[in-house]
DNA sequence: CTGAAAGCGCTTACAG
DNA sequence: CTGAAAGCGCTTACAG
């Protein structure tokens, strides 16, 4: 921390702690000389105000807290960029911690989060999250919440996602408008939401072309790498199971999926379309290249900390808010393994 | 903020401020009993001490700050991931932040970080950081510095680096050894360390294996991107440099390389090979798979905090402590893009 | 074992 | 325009 206080610089000065203050941030009724006098000394002695004293009187920390279930990962590394971009941009710090999507960990960090004080929570839930109290106690701490993709339905607050159920409806689409019959679904966990939308489209947009809803072509991965969208592809190969194509919930799966399915002699895509979700770096460059649902991380996370801002400024000026669910949409980018 | 505070537990237990402090942080000198009647209301109350008041007195924010070039970047992400990780097992928060390769951002940014108090900053170096004074300042604060994987030479601090030039030794020597005598070497700034010393492993090995420097040879690239490596490729195709092989600071260059050779009926690596630097997700999965360096960013980053923790506890316990650089070897990883 | 008091470094309402 | 004083929520040396 800074070596000097205002109580140094106003005795250097010999003004007032007061005076020295007001000068520092801006107040009118400071003397433009004093003033010149009291600016010029804080940047000589590259003076840092101490943030932890001011935030005992001014209540802000100016500080916000992320989590993710994962940080090296292509879409919450997008997320958590969009964010600390928009924040930096207005002042804020951005606290970062990952849950490893274990719903414990996630209350423990909320916690943390919350004795750090900070003006604001984004979070992105885990596949496992099942119970909500330390989401609502975020609320009554009086502390900001903005959920991101994967979140609660139950829990109100302002929320970024993506048309999951309408992406994979397209998803699912383009691969029977090319003529799969027999599509397989690797879908994530049974109470996530983001993978519930998704199944729901994934299923609907074979009812709407009249191809019967099979349960057994969709399986729930509990891990999304590239080692289960192989083995799981491979369980199905092996009990002889017919398909055509694939939808898998993240490129990852894809990808292990294409890798089983070079391995076991079927041409991609002639024998089996495959589509993935995320478009991550490299999915353009694989071969067969990867056709997959992009996801705009980034500007989702520009977005949770612009509708964040929005909720502390009414709570500022006491306006009126109320919650906002913005949804930004996907695009399905074609490519070799599904055409 | 929590609603509540030391005052408000003493009044409702009837009990002093200091008997509730003492209670809640383990001091020994407390009626047990007293002490249980405190701990169950702050669990009842949800309360969570303030830690902007703590740190007044304490002078520890348990908060420390990483700056690097960029987040969305599988190397940088791996660092922070550990990082995290490392902290948070400890009790301590990350704040994330990137400084977009830009040397006046880099010096805002660790200004902001001073400004909260952190305990330690982390920091990856921009390619063009050419001073040194807001580095100096941290330490000047007080403030623990660790630097990571991008340094400089000449500020004293714990340091966790890889083997740069060793490892661009063995990829030149990687590609002589396999019948390459044109090489390519596609490197990042001249003021970079590791740019640097990436640059001398490759000379040296052309040297031991009596193939001649030729400065021709050499691109510098301000991006790392894709783009950057088809376009250098192609300008040394379109002004008919005779190559059989690069070596290339980053795998996204080296893809972009590989593209633009494929694009020009290079077969790769019968004609030209080609070895990258980081070992990205997915690298394994192109076609070629891409030869590369692996670098354990992880590892790293759990490291660098490994480092900080060590000097604060000198600092407290007040024993010697002289900076350490860590040194990681990174792992040369043959695959079809080279052999 | 308990508590009164000082003080960390700020901000701000108020007096002059 | 300037400054004295109170207070934010803690911790801790000290007295009893």
């Amino acid at each position: 921390m800074s070596k000097y206080s205002l109580k140094y610089l106003s005795q250097k000065l010999n003004v007032s702690v007061s005076t020295v203050s007001k000068a520092l941030n801006g107040y009118s009724d400071i003397n433009s000389k004093t003033k010149e006098r009291i600016i010029k000394l804080a940047k000589d002695l590259n003076f840092i105000p101490n943030s932890q004293a001011s935030f005992l009187r001014t209540r802000k920390t100016k500080l916000i807290g992320i989590i993710v279930p994962f940080i090296s990962h292509p879409f919450f590394s997008n997320i958590i960029n969009g964010i600390v971009t928009s924040a930096e941009k207005k002042g804020y710090l951005t606290i970062v911690l990952k849950s490893k999507d274990s719903c414990d960990r996630e209350k423990i960090l909320v916690e943390k989060l919350l004795s750090q004080n900070v003006d604001g929570i984004f979070i992105s839930l885990t596949q496992e999250t099942n119970r909500l109290d330390y989401l609502e106690n975020i609320k009554n701490e009086g502390v900001v919440l903005v959920q991101i993709d994967k979140i609660s339905k139950i829990v109100k607050s302002s929320k970024v996602v993506i048309n999951d159920q309408e992406s994979a409806y397209i998803a699912t689409k383009h691969l029977i408008k090319n003529g799969c019959k027999k599509i397989l679904h690797y879908r994530g966990s049974l109470i996530s939401q983001v993978s519930i939308d998704r199944f729901l489209g994934y299923k609907k947009a074979l009812e709407d072309h009249d191809i019967n809803y099979d349960p057994k072509l969709v399986v729930v991965l509990n891990k999304m790498t590239d080692k289960q969208g192989f083995e799981t592809t491979s369980n199905f190969i092996s009990k002889k199971i017919d398909f055509d194509g694939i939808f898998a919930i993240s490129d990852y799966t894809a990808v292990g999926a294409i890798e089983c399915l070079k391995k076991n002699n079927f041409n991609v895509p002639n024998d089996v379309k495959v589509v993935g979700f995320n478009n991550w770096p490299f999915s353009d460059k694989l071969s067969p290249s990867l056709s997959t649902l992009d996801q705009p991380g980034e500007l989702m996370g520009n977005m949770s900390f612009k509708l964040f801002l929005k909720e502390i400024r009414s709570r500022k000026n006491k306006t009126n808010f109320s919650f906002e669910k913005k949804i930004f949409k996907t695009k399905l980018v074609v490519r070799e393994s599904s055409f």
